[in-house]
DNA sequence: TGTACATCAGTGAACGCGCGTTCACTGATGTAC
DNA sequence: TGTACATCAGTGAACGCGCGTTCACTGATGTAC
């Protein structure tokens, strides 16, 4: 049973992390601070310890809640788009990854900038973590061995060669476990490890851009960045084989 | 005339610098304290304030002397090689670039990573700043339009359409001062704007791999991240047109 | 339905710590005659 | 060369601020008989 206490209590803990969310956004996650987020919601600084256990359990609350934000932003994006256009649904997962970033500077800070000092992102996080990269891996195995590919075998020649260590592994695996729990099947064939070397390539790239541009890197080089990024991702979807 | 306390001011001023980097390295840029700096070298806190203006102000400082460091680490990396050859220097500024991040973890992320709160950057760090980008830059003009080049013509088709705004400007300016710096002559013939965008792509896909990296976001990805590195920068050479 | 007890939210004070920066002062090092 | 003055390095105390976390306590909300 549910009773008033419980309520208050799911209540409140949403609003501290609402609060904790909008001090992020203002000042940052290094300056982030427990006393800060019991001012704003009028309780003394000790009340707070009744619904999080530390400034750093906060911190993983919000980096999980950022995450899953950002995630679920590219996963609206590539869902308003036709399963069969790659190419369309590629460009605008990747546009809502650099528009999210600029809307959440901060955010996007915690997310993919420098650590915060002092904390040690714990194994909770690493999930979250996963949610908007595989947005962009869903569409290259759609357009390459998902249901909508026409070409089952790829022509392209694949990076791992006999007798080298395999560095992709982990990557294929994800991609594999990924496509399993989505379908319930098995990948008929697999993804070709020079197509994985090329998303894991677009995606550091796509990123790299993104944090360029927003930590100031990009002034001086270029007039407009989001023209270079709209470049970037279609030559990116060039080098990925998708459609268009 | 240099006196005893002109002696002594300059070496202490380069021991606070010094200090404060050995700080840098071991905290981070947001946890930096003149304070720290103080204790360590024995004095009280607002003696130091003889040397550095505000803790801004050592900011800065450290902020031009990493950017200079990394610079002149490139610069040496790239001066090892025959000048001819385009694709080893490309390899071996490339890796440079990475090496220093691994070895100055917080020193990278004061240069690269999220902005510092309450900082913000003077004019004074901008030129430091593009010192170990204009080592790429000119390998890239070594072997398009350089001397060493021998192709002057180039037959790929440029970006830059009529009517389109000019995206790309501030990039050719740049590369162009710096070649005129250098040589004391204008390029014949300017730089590809294709290969300038390839160029801006490589450029932030070497520094969103190493970010990446270097911020844990690889891990599970890939085994080694050296050899997704490796792979990365040749491929890049590959689409520069660097010669084998 | 009413009472006795247990649970828990929130208070207020305190601990111990750190920070950047200012300021009046001492004493040593320089400079000008 | 010696004296009078100016410059400047470094001291020590203080201001005002913020932080995370603990702890004994009050009072309201729940629960069990």
């Amino acid at each position: 049973m549910t009773t008033a206490r419980d309520r208050a209590r799911t209540e409140l803990t949403a609003e501290i992390l609402a609060c904790a969310r909008t001090q992020l956004a203002e000042v940052g996650p290094a300056s982030l601070s427990l006393r800060a987020v019991a001012r704003d919601l009028g309780m003394v600084s000790s009340a707070v310890y009744r619904y999080v256990a530390s400034r750093d359990e906060l911190l993983t609350l919000l980096l999980v809640a950022c995450y899953d934000e950002l995630g679920v932003a590219v996963e609206e994006a590539d869902a308003l788009l036709e399963r069969s256009d790659c190419r369309g649904r590629w460009q605008a997962a990747c546009q809502r990854i650099r528009t999210w970033a600029l809307e959440h500077p901060h955010e996007y800070a915690l997310l993919y900038g420098s650590p915060v000092p002092g904390y040690q992102a714990p194994a909770t996080t690493v999930e979250p973590a996963t949610r908007p990269t595989f947005v962009l891996t869903r569409i290259v195995v759609d357009a390459h061995v998902g249901p909508l590919s026409t070409s089952p075998t790829s022509t392209r020649v694949p990076v791992q060669r006999r007798g080298e260590p395999d560095n992709l592994g982990a990557a294929r695996a994800f991609v594999q476990d990924d496509y399993r729990g989505r379908t319930g099947t098995e990948m008929l064939h697999p993804l070709d490890d020079e197509i994985i070397l090329r998303t894991l390539m677009a995606w550091t790239n796509l990123f790299g851009a993104v944090s360029f541009e927003l930590f100031g890197h990009l002034v001086g080089s270029m007039a407009d960045p989001a023209v270079f990024y709209s470049d970037l991702v279609d030559r990116l979807a060039d080098s990925l084989g998708l459609p268009a």
